[in-house]
DNA sequence: TATAATTTGTTATATAATTCACAATTATAC
DNA sequence: GTATAATTGTGAATTATATAACAAATTATA
């Protein structure tokens, strides 16, 4: 089973690729990658092993047909539709970015339970009554859904998403959801992340002011430090 | 250190617990947290653990003084103050959330580069020019930044919060920031966690698909499935 | 008061993810 | 052609995270 990390480190790589493409370069090497988005060369090869896609040794990879390989895992042959349910604040900024009727993988459908924007059509996309949620989902061959929602009425539309067929969720309201073991969920905790970063810059800043008390004799004892460094370790900061 | 999947499941259980609280309970079992939020008792356990808060054996947590204890842990003594940079469709959806000046923790300033936006106010938030960064965020001590703002700007901001004072920063915009490590970032890449959802949701069909088509007898091959069953694990279903 | 039942705190174990390190491979310089 | 330099692919080592297991603690009960 591949890593989930990975497969979102595939989708970095391929936007990245894209940008370089368009640039007209037409080999990268892990080092280059890696540089771009800060993290180590092994990890870059790593994960473009589980595509099976092979590189060439002191040149790098195909970008054009390393974006190929990296389509080719990542997309559905078909073109995928999500829905989304709740056309609130934070649902109208999805639309805004994920409605669209030519893309590969886009949100085709919106839901919500207020009259007033049922009917409407926003950034593209029409907005339903939850009811219509299984038809939907039916003529629309949809198995992925976004959940923007109040908490208190999540599991119960999560609920309703799966009998309809749905089978992967995007999930933004502050409640875990249940669902059986064939459906994957990824919670995206805004206000949970907001207090870890909160929570990180306070830890940050501590441990500046720690380190700018030392005594000056400390900030010299770094004997060692810059022995026996691997290559690839010099090479990455070269950028900085 | 404390690892940072643990600072963010302690926001999970704080804000469980002030419901729970709210409904009149006065303490909880580590099985009962666990059950809400879908995860082992001994993770509830051993995170419990790193804020140096004891339970009652046979009892569980007290929840009025985990909630303060928790409190203690995360949060500063004095009232955080984030700013948001970037007034589009996703940062006026972070301001109708985040914003408050009530709240411990809170976004208290927002700043955009278009002059029709600048100078008015956003879901009770000022929106500023970017040239006030640095004033800003020095008179609010803030050291929590939000980028809301296309690719090819963030790191351009990026630098100057963290030239203002900025130590953490929440960043949604497709860009890997590079950062001094005196300053923690968390990336929140919508269109990689969307691929990530479509890919594995389309993973879980095909695992469906698959089985439903095995033969009926290996449905039955789940001899010795239940033996051994330690009691936590029985006990993790009762609710379903 | 002793005993049984239960839950915590924590150590040990298992699993997952990342990084290292180097043989194998290819291009380039001479 | 051969030597040199560089980069890939990948097994091994490391690090991080999650789970299991159980002694110690506490309550409830006989
Ligand atoms: N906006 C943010 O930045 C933000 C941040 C953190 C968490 N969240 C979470 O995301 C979710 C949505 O946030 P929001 O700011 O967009 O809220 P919102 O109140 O602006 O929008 C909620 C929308 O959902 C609709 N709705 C409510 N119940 C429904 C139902 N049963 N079926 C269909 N539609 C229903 C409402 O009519 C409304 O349009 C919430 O759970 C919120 O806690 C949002
Ligand atoms: N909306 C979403 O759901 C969504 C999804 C995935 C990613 N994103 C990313 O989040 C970021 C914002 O998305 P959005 O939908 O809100 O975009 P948007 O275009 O609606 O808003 C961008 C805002 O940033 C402002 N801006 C641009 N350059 C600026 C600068 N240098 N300084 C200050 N302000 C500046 C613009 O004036 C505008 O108000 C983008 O990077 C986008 O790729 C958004």
């Amino acid at each position: 089973m591949i890593p989930e990390n990975t497969v979102e480190r595939l989708s970095l790589y391929r936007r990245v690729l894209q940008q370089i493409w368009a640039e007209g370069k037409e080999t990268i090497m892990s080092h280059e990658l890696a540089q771009i988005l800060h993290i180590k060369p092994a990890q870059v090869r790593r994960d473009i092993m589980y595509l099976g896609y092979s590189g060439i040794p002191n040149i790098g990879y195909k970008v054009k047909s390393l974006i190929e390989s990296i389509s080719q895992f990542l997309d559905s042959t078909s073109q995928q539709s999500a829905i989304l349910v709740g056309v609130g604040h934070l649902g109208m900024a999805l639309l805004a970015n994920f409605s669209g009727r030519w893309r590969q993988l886009a949100i085709r459908a919106a839901f919500d339970r207020d009259p007033e924007k049922i009917g409407r059509v926003f950034h593209g996309c029409v907005c339903y009554s939850v009811e219509d949620i299984p038809k939907v989902v039916g003529e629309l061959k949809s198995i992925i859904g976004i959940i923007a929602i109040p908490a208190d009425q999540a599991q119960k539309i999560c609920d309703l998403m799966i009998t309809s067929g749905i089978r992967g969720i995007l999930n933004f309201s502050p409640v875990r959801l249940k669902v059986p073991e064939y459906v994957y969920v990824e919670h995206v905790d805004l206000s949970a992340t907001f207090e870890k970063v909160a929570f990180f810059a306070r830890t940050m800043k501590k441990l500046e002011e720690e380190k700018s008390k030392l005594p000056p004799i400390l900030e010299n004892c770094s004997d060692g430090y810059n022995q026996n460094v691997k290559e690839e370790n010099l090479r990455k900061d070269v950028s900085v």
